[in-house]
DNA sequence: GCGACAG
DNA sequence: ATCTTGTCGC
């Protein structure tokens, strides 16, 4: 039996990690918990490196009601999986794990860069979070993975549906006026409306939403530290 | 077979 | 994603 407690394992080929996608779909929830109370909003990234196989990931979680950060944590892992449009998820999310065993102050949603159910098998890296981290989850992405969106208004808070052979797999969202928007879909237990109400609320004044602003530049500043920071040398003993 | 292709 | 400087525009 798979469950998504069960540890995950990240030693898969391109060809299994397909058939993985296709069975834990099945497991997806796209409906968020009745009476969901966000009050800590999270953002998960990573970053990497040219000529150098690590992934330097972090996540931030900020109030939802200020957007001002309350907690965060990072990781460096060796990155086992190549980049490959349509399994992002295998190639981050051993990173972002060893990230939310360090995070203990958890949010109640959590912000992916990447796609949800905006993917090809309706499975995109925000997906897979949420069941493996066993949390809702949003997916939020700079550019379009598959599907078409309408056309939207040019102001903020225009949205436009993303369709897919037949079917609405997300929301082009305008965050900001006169700006390309972003993708939003949902990702685990979670619904669209509320994903794009939630992406809206995040992206008060700049095209992405905080979260996804904060986590990447703490994951950049992390690389740039070489992986090393102060909460983590607390961490070493020694 | 050809083009597209999150980060 | 990363590699990289300046530059156009609000």
């Amino acid at each position: 039996m798979e469950s998504p407690r069960t540890p995950q394992d990240w030693n898969l080929t391109p060809t299994e990690a397909v058939a993985l996608q296709k069975r834990l779909r099945e497991q997806l929830i796209l409906q968020p918990p009745p009476g969901l109370k966000v009050t800590r909003l999270g953002g998960a990234d990573i970053s990497t490196e040219k000529g150098n196989d690590t992934g330097y990931g972090g996540m931030v979680v900020l109030d939802a009601a200020t957007l001002q950060p309350v907690a965060r944590a990072m990781a460096a892992v060796p990155l086992s999986f190549p980049y490959v449009p349509g399994l992002l998820s295998f190639r981050e999310l051993p990173v972002l794990e060893a990230v939310w065993a360090r995070l203990t102050v958890r949010p109640d949603v959590l912000v992916f860069d990447g796609q949800g159910t905006a993917h090809p098998r309706r499975f995109g890296i925000a997906c897979h979070g949420g069941l493996l981290f066993d949390l809702p989850s949003i997916g939020c992405a700079k550019s379009l993975l598959v599907g078409t969106p309408g056309k939207l208004a040019e102001r903020r808070g225009a949205t436009a549906p993303i369709t897919h052979k037949g079917e609405v797999v997300g929301m082009a969202v305008r965050t900001r006026q006169g700006v390309s928007p972003v993708y939003v879909s949902p990702g685990h237990r979670m619904d669209l409306e509320t994903a794009v109400e939630w992406v809206l609320k995040a992206s008060p004044r700049y095209r992405e939403p905080e979260t996804t602003r904060h986590a990447h530049r703490l994951v950049n500043d992390f690389r740039r530290a070489g992986g090393e920071s102060a909460e983590l040398e607390e961490e070493r003993p020694g």
